[in-house]
DNA sequence: TTTGATTTGACAAATATAGACAAATTACTT
DNA sequence: AAGTAATTTGTCTATATTTGTCAAATCAAA
């Protein structure tokens, strides 16, 4: 149950990579990573798989964390947050959309 | 389990409304309001609030309801969609946020 | 202190969203 | 069917949000 930043810190962690590394890696630039980390920028949905590429990482899960957190950007402050997560699983799930 | 646009649009019929005299009524373009209530713009909060007391429903349900359209846009399309919804749900409840 | 790593802040460019209006379409009414 | 009213659609401009980049600041380790 973690949030995309965290996920990617920890990975470039336990690989002992620097920023750096990982930037030129990836080719985006290291103080956007950095930011990602800290989950003060949301990438894109495509650096979200470049991310699961180069770390080896699940993409699915990885892409669930990254969408988890736009959900919880989105409901940030609002009162009826689990309310409205409840009935947007429903109404995905029996939906009519 | 409605989204906010068949909310308002049955309320509007139960009334006996025109789109232009909730217009009027609440001063937004009638034409902004019928893509409010067939989905295709996102009003904003203050908007809600404004047909929440128009139409005298409950502010937190109709709230609710227009988050829930928010966070449906945003999984749209998404393999993931309920994985993520759980995950949000579980790290808004026992969140590390 | 010096060096290297990370974070922050500010900016310009790109993207997205809002509201307004006119035109087109649809639905009634006679 | 014609005429009128209601609704929907398309487009445009303005505004706001978000993005990536760079430089500067902060932090960490030696």
């Amino acid at each position: 149950m973690q949030s995309f930043g965290k996920i990617i810190k920890s990975e470039r962690r336990k690989k002992g990579l620097f920023l750096r590394q990982v930037a030129s890696a990836l080719e985006v630039d290291q103080a956007l990573i950095s930011k990602f980390e800290k989950g003060d920028r949301k990438p894109s949905k495509e650096q979200v798989e470049k991310f699961a590429n180069f770390f080896e990482l699940d993409k699915d899960e990885l892409i669930t964390a990254w969408l988890s957190d736009k959900i919880i950007y989105t409901l940030q402050g609002e009162e009826n947050a689990e309310n409205a997560l409840r009935v947007a699983e429903q109404r995905i799930k029996y939906g009519t959309e």
